[in-house]
DNA sequence: CTTTTATGAATGAAGG
DNA sequence: CCTTCATTCATAAAAG
């Protein structure tokens, strides 16, 4: 993760009454995120440790720790049991398919896509067809997008230019020109390879 | 972890006018960091969850554990930290979308569409994408629009989602899916104080 | 300001 | 593989 290496894609959009919408962040959000994920990363570092004590403590076996669907409350009406009809994949299936896609394996061979499926499963429901569509979608946009990145939006409506010091982001128009062809997003990947390996223990 | 650790030095020199010190990221690493964000968030989940399952099948001996639960708040994607961009037609542009919509070519092909977007750039600022989303959404509704008021009854769940937004349920067996309560925050912090609080404990 | 609605965009799945 | 459709998500705009 290199935020250094900035684009300056971003097309400056106007304040609206205060809220800014683009991905620009001053130096408090930027705090504030950072720490927010200390926080997360404390927690998860200090889990596992608690796990570890508490393993080394007693015996496992048998212990089924499975999959556990957190989702505590909001289930209070019982009615309205709308299954979903589409996959949707976890965040944890998600992490592990786009390392996968990322490989440069372009391939996604019948045996192949059986053995992720499989292993993803562990993470979640899954079919191997799920698998499938997934890489085929993947693969046709990531294409897609690199043909058409166009600018994106932006609109103005009758805006009276109020004058943020934020505002000034400068839209470089220069020969910045188009973005870097092949942005092939970095996986989001665990830095600690020992909640990772942590992780995989748990299941 | 490394990642938070990472040195917020790239103050990014705004050329127009003055020089801004804020943070600019692109799309890719808002997408990246949400997802990010969004494993930690799974992680930390689960790693509660095995903590349940252990603690219950054992006398907490020693460790003082109490429940510690994962707000459900955190744990889906989507976090948001700065609002995304979306394109908003202007009423020029939007006339003349509607109007070649209802010209009954319900095929906006592809060349059709550059053509129409190339001349709506002269309207305001829009792309081929969104002319294309434009059109796919005109249609999908258009289409829902009928077929709504003529179905009224019986097991069609679909279309009630007047309940709670925050009601959403999955069959056990079912597809996982992952739901997203909106967070109206602009920062993300851990919604559960009983987190913190047991990470006290360990400190 | 908070809640609701309308709609741009993302994406899983189906067809060819 | 590529295109298209259906469904869902997120947010700008509108309503309260």
């Amino acid at each position: 993760m290199e935020w250094e290496k900035q684009e300056q894609e971003q097309q400056q959009q106007q304040e609206n009454g205060g809220a800014l919408y683009v991905k620009v962040m001053t130096d408090e959000q930027m705090e504030l995120l950072r720490r927010q994920i200390s926080v997360y990363a404390t927690i998860c570092e200090q889990l596992v440790e608690m796990h570890k004590a508490i393993t080394s403590q007693q015996d496992l076996t048998g212990m089924r720790l499975g999959n556990i669907y957190c989702d505590p409350l909001m289930s209070s009406s019982g009615h309205k049991i709308t299954a979903r009809q589409r996959w949707t994949p976890t965040p944890m299936q998600l992490q592990i398919l786009e390392h996968i896609f990322d490989q440069g394996t372009g391939t996604p061979s019948k045996q192949k896509i059986k053995e992720i499926a499989s292993e993803l499963t562990q993470h979640g429901q899954i079919s191997e067809t799920n698998v499938y569509n997934w890489f085929q979608n993947r693969r046709a946009r990531s294409k897609r997008k690199q043909l058409g990145p166009a600018a994106n939006n932006a609109e103005s409506e009758v805006e009276t230019e109020v004058e943020s010091p934020k505002e000034k982001k400068a839209k470089s128009e220069d020969i910045h020109s188009h973005e870097n062809p092949n942005t092939r997003a970095e996986d989001i990947s665990f830095q600690s390879p020992e909640i990772s390996s942590e992780l995989q223990a748990f299941n």
